[in-house]
Parts: structure tokens; sequence; C-alpha cells
DNA sequence: GTTAGCACTCTAACCTGGTGAGTGCTAACG
DNA sequence: CGTTAGCACTCACCAGGTTAGAGTGCTAAC
């Protein structure tokens, strides 16, 4: 890709800056006058009509301002961005929903959504991936009713999964027997994770446990089963959102059709487990029209992994305008990712 | 308050229905050649002058047609309104949502949400009331790490509630121990619900079985605490919303403003929870400004409980704007609370 | 009591011209 | 030869004026 030369650099930059500031089309005089380049006007003029020529920035129209391109973005978000530090009372404020909620993930998730979305006043949407990461701590089968069934699932991370399932009464299980079949499986299955319950042998030796204990295998096969869906079933994965609502401030929004794309697709959780789920990198960035939703395509996401104390906890992502303040976004999701409790636990 | 004549009915009644229809301000003229009255539109208007006097009508500005007001939308409700009856196929689909997930409350509620917002084009929202109405079925301690615990409690209605404690160590508890605890603790307190908790008498013979159990109080207060907190904990309270981005196709939510508040008001758990926890009636509408949050001042709920059965499930409520289609959504919540599943299970 | 007729009102749509921010081009400058 | 001043041109936006249409209120006649 041809490389641009530093003033055209500052030039998109001073565009960005101010698009992301006031959400106008910006033209070259006013660039002058704001923006200390100690060049005219009509110079920033040419370079600006090259900038267009490379699909940096667009006029929405003929001889009004520029607006920023994706492709602007993208390289601003890629080469420009400048690495802005949080305000030490926001990250407090951040570390604090996190500590305050160490022992239980789904709140950790649910005020680190709006803590989010309230610091930087757009929408954060997160999700628990942790099935996969899961180990199984402690298992307990409670008959309860006819031929029904109450499975509890606790992991290390202290989460709680149930599962209410109906066994066939082919023999009689108690509260006794149940209570054995709870502690065998436990033993068998304690630091299983999603990945091992996968593996052929570790089921094997539960059936043969079973087996052993003369337990029928129309009884045994189910919960198992059961076992297997509870610790990595996707309808696992949890959904947090914050500020919903903030999205729609903004003026990009203002037309209705958009509004209700957003929020349409906010509503669609499996949407938003897609968006969410894929993540090679550390902090990804999505711009407008490269969201493989088309609801989103007028935002642009920022989506990081959470990890606290070398754990990973799930991903988080925000949602903004294309026009967002990436630097800042960035910097918060940096935060979180780096975030370390262990200097104040 | 002065009863209207029949005519003066008619005449909102078509206004009415006009204006859900077309969300336009409606004259005396188009009023006479549309509706078939057999008078005039001079009389019409005489009509119409009144019944804006009466407040049942506003112009929105002079010299325009006029548009409903909240009282004459409650007058309709009240008194004119025709009892619609809801096609077939709708019913049916509503039934399944029913009976497909008659063993799981949340699924039910989840699907009940979403397939009524999708019969009416509305937003739907529903709460899960049962809390104080669940009986204990079954109570499970289950030690995890070193001085916490998982309590599972699990209800008539087949909800699990979970709360994870800690506890303190002042006597080993193991799984023996947890189990002793578990199975006094369901033999003492099953079926009740959470005004029995309330009751000191029940909480005290728990205590005197603790205490003959040689139960350290320090061990057994936060676990009844727990016990009575998962039972009848407000945050117990699941809210289960559809068709969010429904309410934003209508004309009235163009304004962003409006939108925003709707949405804003969506996103409140809180304010839901308000909204659809007082209910005296079977089915309840309020209109406009009637409603006491402020952010649903252009919208009209009507609201029901869900009876499936003769068990109360939950309260549901159907959001639109004011001029929404209260026949529809009152034959569709009429639908819910008359649903008898034993025909057909 | 009902209705036809009429004057009046007000909005929405359309045009019109002026303004200002912006562009692109050209020629001159250092 | 890059930079800049100057200028003609474009286009959105705004204010003001006009018209058409839907509606009202009033009055007089049926």
């Amino acid at each position: 890709m041809l490389k641009l030369n530093l003033r055209k650099i500052r030039i998109l930059e001073a565009i960005i800056n101010d698009y992301i500031a006031h959400a106008e089309p910006i033209g070259s005089r006013t660039i002058a006058k704001k923006y200390d380049l100690g060049i005219s006007s009509a110079t920033i003029r040419n370079e600006m009509s090259d900038l267009e020529e490379m699909g940096y920035i667009v006029a929405p129209h003929a001889s009004s301002g520029r607006v920023p391109s994706d492709k602007g973005y993208r390289l601003y978000v890629d080469e420009v961005m400048p690495n802005k530090r949080l305000p030490q009372e926001h990250q407090e404020y951040l570390q604090q929903s996190i500590t305050q909620n160490l022992s239980h993930i789904d709140l950790l998730m649910r005020d680190l959504a709006r803590a989010i979305s309230f610091v930087t006043n757009y929408t954060t949407v997160a999700a628990d991936f942790l099935a996969k990461r899961h180990k199984i701590k402690h298992i307990q089968l409670v008959p309860v009713g006819e031929s029904t069934f109450a499975l509890m699932l606790i992991t290390d991370l202290k989460a709680v999964k149930n599962r209410v399932l109906a066994l066939p009464r082919t023999q009689t299980v108690g509260n006794a027997t149940a209570g054995r079949i709870s502690a065998e499986l436990t033993k068998i299955l304690a630091d299983a994770d999603a990945d091992d319950l996968s593996n052929k042998l570790y089921l094997g030796r539960t059936r043969q446990r079973f087996y052993d204990m003369h337990i029928d295998p129309d009884f045994a096969e189910p919960l198992i089963a059961a076992i297997v869906d509870a610790l990595s079933s996707a309808d696992n994965v949890q959904i947090y959102i914050g500020g919903v609502k903030n999205i729609l401030e903004f003026p990009e929004f203002a037309n209705v059709d958009k509004a209700r794309a957003v929020v349409g697709a906010l509503e669609e959780k499996d949407g938003l487990i897609t968006l969410l789920a894929d993540n090679s990198e550390e902090i990804q960035i999505i711009i407008g029209a490269e969201n493989k939703n088309v609801m989103l395509k007028d935002c642009s996401v920022i989506k990081a992994k959470i990890r606290i104390n070398e754990h990973f906890y799930g991903n988080i992502a925000i949602i903004g305008p294309t026009r967002m303040d990436y630097s800042q976004a960035v910097s918060v999701l940096q935060n979180m990712a780096a975030s370390n409790t262990e200097r104040r636990v």
C-alpha cells in the first residue's frame, strides 16, 4: 500500500479528531484555522483531494467538507492513534466493579458492562465464555418428584449449573442412592473440563463405574449426557448488556432505520455470541462495514478478552458509531485485560 | 361523568379506529366519507367540537384533524372496545410456546414474550413473580472449597435457586455432615414458601433442630438467612423481553427522544419490575400519561397475570404506542390467562 | 336538529434567491 | 517545484413567499 507522507497523516488525523468531536464534515479552511499545521488551506485542499482519491476520506456531497471513511479510520486505528491513558478515577471505578464481584462471575460481567458503558457513553456487551474452561468441582444429583432429578454442577470458578432431567425409574433411586452416585461422580469427574468430557476415555471410565455400581445404563446414559451438556452447552453463554440507550444519543442514529438496526442487533443473542466469540487477538477493532453482521454496518466494535489474575473470564465489546473515540475505548479495554487484583486483594 | 350519546360514541370509535390504523389526524369530512354513520360532515363537525371540549379528542394544531386523547382511549377501552377473537393460528402458536416449556418456567417466559411480540408486533415484557409462591421441595448443601458452600434449593415448580455462601469453619462440615444437614432441612422446611419463612415459628423450629444436631449457630444462622433470601429475594425476579425493536417501527417513535425514552425504560430492570409487579386486576390497561414511569408516557401497557392450569406463573405486559390495537392485545392476554393445557397434555 | 355553504386557518409542499462553507483550477511566488 | 493567493463555481441550508388541500367554525336555510 502506498505509504502516506507525514503531512497527509497529520491532516487525516485532524479530520478524524474533528469529526469524532463534532460529527460534521470538515473543510480545508477550517482545518487550516483550527489546527496549527503551518500550511495554507490551499495546500491542505490539495492534500485532501489526494486523500479522497486514495479512499481515506469521502465527501457526503460535492463541495461539502470531508468525512473519514472506514478505510480512513482503519489507518488511524492501526498507525496513528495515540495511546490515551485512562483517568485515575475511571480506572478505579472500573477496577471496583471487578474487585467487588470476584467470586461471582455473573455479577462481575453485569457490573463491568454497566460500568464501561457509563464511563465511555457507548454500549457494552459482554459474554461469559467460561463454559469450556470451568472445571468440575462437585456434582450433586437430587431426586425431585416422580422420575425427575435435579443435577447440580459446581465448578472451580464457583459457577453453579443446573439441569432438571427426567430419568427412567427402572430401579428405585432414592436420596441415599442419589447421594452415593453424586459422591462417585464427583470423585471420577473432579477437575474435568468440557474438553476432558469430550474425551472418550473419561466417559468410558464413568460408564464402567456406573456398571460396577449396578446402575442401569438407561439411567446412567442420560445423566452423563446431562453433565456433558451442562458443562459445555452453548446456551450456557450468558450475555450482559449495558447502556443500550447510550448509542441512541449519537446523531448518526437519529435516523430511525439505523437506530432500529442497532437495537435489533443487540436483541439477537446468537448474533452477539458470534460477534463476541471469534477473538484471535487480544484487542480487536472492527470498523463499520467490516462487521459481518450488516445490522452493525454503521457501528464500530472494540473487543477484548477479559483476563483477571491470569484467568480468562470472557469477552467484552464496546459498540459505538464508527465515529467513536477509539483511543478511549481501547484504553478502557486494555485496562480490563491488564487488570490485576493481586495488588489490592 | 356526563354520559355520551350513542352518536358521539360512534364518532369517537371511528376516530380511534382510523387513528390506530393510520396514525394521522382525522377530520369530519373524512369520517363522513369513510364511515357510514348516516350523517353529514357538518353534524360530525359539531359533535367533534363537543368531544374536544369534553377532552376525548385533541387537535394537534388549529384547523387540523383530531386525534384521540388518553381520556378518549380510556373511554374506548372501558366501554366501547369490541371483544376481538384471536385467529386460530395465533392462538395455537401461543399455546405452543407454553406447552413446549411447561416444565421450565424460564424457557416458558422467554418464549412467551417472544411469541407475543411476534404475534402483536409490539414489545412484550414478562416477569416471573413466582418467588413468593414457590414451595421448597428439596434443600441441598454442598461443601465447595475452603469455607465455601453451595446451597441449592429446588421448588415444587422445579425451579432451582442457588446461593454460594461462605460459612465459618468453626467445626468441620464435610460431605457427610452437609448431607445430614440437607436431609434435615428438607424435612423441616418442605412445602414452606416465602411467607412461611417469614413466620417466626418456622424459623424457631429450624434453629432448634440445628441446636439438637450440635450445629454451631455461627454456621446455622447465615445458612438460614441464605435460604430465606434465595426463596424470597427480589433479584430472584427474572425479566424477559421480546421485540424491543418492534416498538421503534411505529412512526410515533421516529422522534429519537421518544425512542430513547422507551429503550431507556426497557433497560431498567427495577422500573420494569415495578411496572409488572402491581397488579390488582386480572387484565389491566395503562394508557399514556397514566404510567407512573414518565419514560413510558407515550406508551400504553396492557398487563395480565399468567395463569396456567390454575397456577399463577407471573405477569406479562404488552407495550405499544398509545395508538395501539388494544382489542388485539387484550385478546392475546385473555388467551394467556385462560390457557389450559389439560386438554392437550 | 340537521345540513349546505362559505370564509377562514393552518400545514405541507414547492419554489426562489441569498448566504456561506467548501471545492478545483490557475497563475504567481520564493 | 512545492506552496499559496485568488477566483469562479457548487451545493446545502435557510428564510420568505405562494399555493393547494384538509380542516374548522359559523350562519342561514331546510
